[in-house]
RNA sequence: UGGGCGAUCGUCUAAUGGUAGGACAGUGCCCUUUGGAGGCACUUGUCUAGGUUCGAAUCCUAGUCGCCCAGCCA
């Protein structure tokens, strides 16, 4: 599934928590000798996000490690909120990731064996039907210091109950007119214990069930259970549901029905990045982004969209673990993790951002080389390539400074650099535009110093990249940054919201890129490293005399640092 | 202020009564036909106060701080 590099391995074997207690119940055999089995119970009410992707790996990741299997299960119990579209995205995703389910499962095929088991706890007495308004249940449930009062319809009787529930469940009721209710403890501290609702009445369509019922269970009525009938062994949440674990086992208690165990861990939080759904939903619907998978949005489409891979996802989970604390991770462990993997399998090509003309004065005119360059340094079985060359080339404005500042070690007046795989060149002159900016530099070249290096040892400081004028290919490139400018998004102002820290420039478009001409064939999502520049994938929305690159991530740029520090 | 959960380098996470370790970030050096990658080194941590123990990050007590809960959402 992964690849086989150490840190993967590493990273993969980091224990926690949740294997040890699965490890623990296999040993113990608290399941006798059923295998270990999981489930990733999504509701369809959005698209997937890189919290999920945490959920996912350790949902599959550990059922796989224990020879265990894992159901996709959607959590489909509310049909206002939930879309085919959201089901479709999210079995897209989750294969993205590079997970396959055991069984694709829906909480709505329960709904007639969740009906059945009302209809038991009502004659246990355990449930009854509740005529009070929603307000009034509020009022009645008590606050956190002090205890609920019993609702006046608490003491039905069976039979008045049970007529009621198969005529609620008839449609005889319109909505929000009754619900039914486990009969628990309304004194109890735990807030969820005060008889909570497990069905109410709602006349909508759902999206798989249609219009078979105007009733629908609760989460809670639903969870548990559900994953009781696939026999879940370890039904693995985030933490918030910790309170909920004991009416998920009063449940199956009360029912009788195989014993699901219910873990919680903690959601994972990334610097300068939201992931909240309602936020998320608001980012889009406002158009603050592009949609669902705009590259800069934290949705697995998004980032996917971007240029990540499933690899550097997978082994950035492994990587931070699983516990019960609540920490932020810092949003440029996921890049390492991204870098890493790309830096080990993207194709490299020579790209230029914003170009500068660079004209090699005593190259022989009309004269055209092919270099041959590796396409991946760190992997010779990726092969050669040629690139042309010729005496005119494009390299990075940011590649020449007129008055060099210290430490600048790329070209200047007088200074000799290697164009990749080519020559040495040395810069001679500009020629500037009635403005004063450079519009061409001069250099003279070292024909003794093909392919990239002189006979005489000379070493140079430098290798700069570039593009043949005559052959490069004209593209756009959108530079993606961090969507919000705060670490946290939601530290804002006393009445502003987190809008207020969006990145005002999170997405700078460059629409006259240089590339070297192997990139005409790239494929929609095909990954490259621009040398020296940063990871880069191809958008769909190229045509074929239009090519559109995102930048995944820019490389380290120590160069940067440098001048920061010096600049400030 | 009721209940629940938690607290280990700046960050994430190991150590399951017996040497506080790894990763990210940072710093310095080496290397480099990517100022990339790589190599080496360095810095920094057990919330506080008591207790149990030969020995405590780990167990106990109290405190402090943080998160979650009063949907007919999940």
């Amino acid at each position: 599934m992964t690849n086989g590099n150490p840190e993967t391995q590493d990273v993969r074997t980091i224990s926690n928590f949740l294997r040890d207690q699965i490890a623990e119940d296999v040993r113990t055999k608290k399941y006798g000798d059923a295998e270990v089995q999981t489930r990733f119970p999504p509701e369809p009410n959005g698209y997937l996000h890189i919290g999920h992707a945490k959920a996912i790996c350790l949902d599959f990741g550990l059922a796989d490690e224990f020879g265990g299997k894992t159901n996709l299960r959607f959590d489909d119990t509310n049909p206002e909120k939930e879309e085919q579209e959201y089901v479709d995205s999210i079995q897209a995703d989750v294969r993205w990731l590079g997970f396959e389910w055991d069984r694709l499962c829906y909480a709505s095929d329960y709904f007639g064996q969740l009906y059945e088991w009302a209809l038991q706890l009502i004659k246990a007495g355990k449930a009854y039907v509740d005529d009070l308004t929603a307000d009034e249940i509020r009022q009645h449930r008590g606050t956190l210091t002090e205890p609920g009062k019993d609702s006046p319809y608490r003491n039905r009787s069976v039979e008045e109950n049970l007529d009621l529930f198969v005529r609620m469940k008839n449609g005889e009721f319109p909505d929000g007119s009754r619900v039914l209710r486990a009969r628990i403890d309304m004194a109890s501290p735990n807030l969820n214990m005060r008889d909570p609702v497990m069905y109410r009445i709602l006349h909508a369509t759902h999206h798989r069930t249609g219009d078979a019922w105007c009733i629908y269970p609760m989460y809670d009525y639903a969870h548990g259970q559900s994953d009781s009938i696939e026999r879940v062994t370890h039904s693995m949440c985030t933490l918030e549901f910790t309170d909920h674990q004991p009416l998920y086992r009063w449940y199956i208690e009360q029912l009788g029905i195989f014993p699901s165990q219910q873990i919680e861990f903690d959601r994972l939080n990334l610097t300068y990045t939201l992931l909240s759904k309602r936020k998320l939903l608001q980012l889009v619907q406002e158009k603050h982004v592009s949609g669902w998978d705009d590259p800069r949005m934290p949705t697995l489409s998004g980032i996917r969209r971007r240029g990540f891979t499933p690899e550097a996802i997978r082994t950035f989970c492994a990587a931070i673990g699983a516990s019960r604390t609540n920490g932020t991770t810092d949003i440029e462990m996921l890049e390492h993790f991204q870098r890493d993997d790309l830096n080990r399998r993207a194709r490299r090509a020579m790209a230029v951002l914003r170009p500068l003309k660079l004209v090699i004065d005593n190259y022989p005119a009309g004269q055209e080389e092919l270099f041959e360059v590796a396409n991946n340094p760190e992997d010779p079985a990726a092969g050669m390539r040629q690139v042309p060359f010729t005496g005119e080339v494009y390299i990075e404005q940011d590649d020449f400074r007129e008055v060099p500042p210290p430490k600048y070690y790329r070209l200047s007046p007088g200074k000799e650099v290697r164009l990749r795989g080519a020559y040495f060149v040395t810069a001679q002159s500009v020629v500037k535009d009635a403005d004063g900016n450079i519009v061409e530099v001069h250099c003279t070249y070292d024909p003794a110093s093909r392919g990239g290096s002189s006979p005489d040892g000379r070493k140079v400081k430098s290798t700069i990249h570039w593009v043949s004028t005559a052959h490069a290919i004209s593209a756009e490139v959108r530079i993606y940054d961090k969507l919000f400018t705060k670490a946290d998004p939601g530290d804002v102002e006393e009445g502003e919201s987190f809008l207020s820290n969006l990145n005002p420039d999170s997405l700078e478009i460059l629409n006259d890129a240089k590339l070297e001409p192997s990139l005409a064939s790239a494929k929609v999502e095909e990954r490259f490293q621009f040398e020296r520049v940063g990871y880069f994938c191809l958008d769909r929305d190229s045509t074929a005399g239009k090519l559109v690159f995102n930048r995944t991530l820019p490389l380290k740029d120590s160069w940067a640092k440098i001048e920061k520090k010096a600049g400030g």
